[in-house]
DNA sequence: ATGCCTGCAAACGATTTGCAGCACA
DNA sequence: TGTGCTGCAAATCGTTTGCAGGCAT
């Protein structure tokens, strides 16, 4: 089962109609490789009104099928979520974004909540960086 | 010397006019007991135009002298930044903000950098929870 | 056939920018 | 006195909503 149908049938199980719409829209988002905004979106799935895609984005979210991605400039963009709880790891220079899975913060959330008496719901990590290949770009050149 | 008047020498410092608008939004920022957006200080510094406002809370955020909070719904606040990197914990049901000042996550930024090969330049983690007070409203009613 | 979903356009809120005048340094 | 700062208004950006019709179920 492909990833297309595994997430027309997520829909479909919670009554939500298959529509040409919806799917331009959810091909345009898993063939995406990293993350990506919605106006990339439309860019892709241009016979989709513009409502209709932040629509489907919204659901999508709702669904778990998708993930924002804060940047570090303040602008929100997705990211297919493969996994469940994960954080990200972006690169500043080329936009790259890792996943990591571990979620090295449990520990802290523990910590914290007897620390403060909060009782914790959730928390936002994400880092920014730079990657290998952006890293060093004399590296780069010193392999060819 | 009073926090405004830091703030202001600050200003001076880096060659910024001091204006009776930017007094006005610094005064209004320093006011502020949690977090804020910039609604709120626009409430509280009528006589000050909307540009201004916005102008003068980025020259702040690029002088530090306040951060940005991102809220779970998507909203960005501010508020003032007393110290150095810190992180918050905010809470989503009467949205009081509790800053960390000790940065946990730097044994994680070192381990990451070098399981990744990523050059970690900056992160952002935020908690969500509830606070004591809102975590148990019977637990209030019992103590009275 | 029913009513969810659609596209369009207009509304929307938050933020930015162009501009001519003003006032801080 | 020069130019950085101001308020105003209009522009802009990203997103949402109202509506009349269309289509999946």
């Amino acid at each position: 089962m492909s990833e297309l149908e595994s997430v027309i049938r997520k829909l479909e199980a919670l009554d939500h109609r298959i529509t040409p719409s919806r799917v331009a829209v959810i091909a345009a988002v898993l063939a995406q490789s990293g993350h990506f905004s919605v106006e990339e979106i439309m860019r892709q799935a241009r016979a989709v009104g513009r409502a209709t895609v932040f629509r489907t984005m919204r659901l999508l979210t709702d669904l778990d099928v998708v993930c924002r991605v804060l940047l570090e400039d303040g602008s929100l963009h997705y990211r297919v979520s493969r996994r469940g709880h994960h954080h990200h790891l972006v690169c500043v220079s080329c936009g790259n974004v890792q996943d990591l899975d571990e979620c090295a913060v449990a520990d802290l959330v523990r910590e914290l909540a007897a620390a403060t008496e909060y009782e914790i719901e959730g928390h936002w990590l994400e880092f920014y960086g730079r990657c290998a290949s952006c890293r060093s770009p004399l590296a780069q050149a010193a392999k060819a």
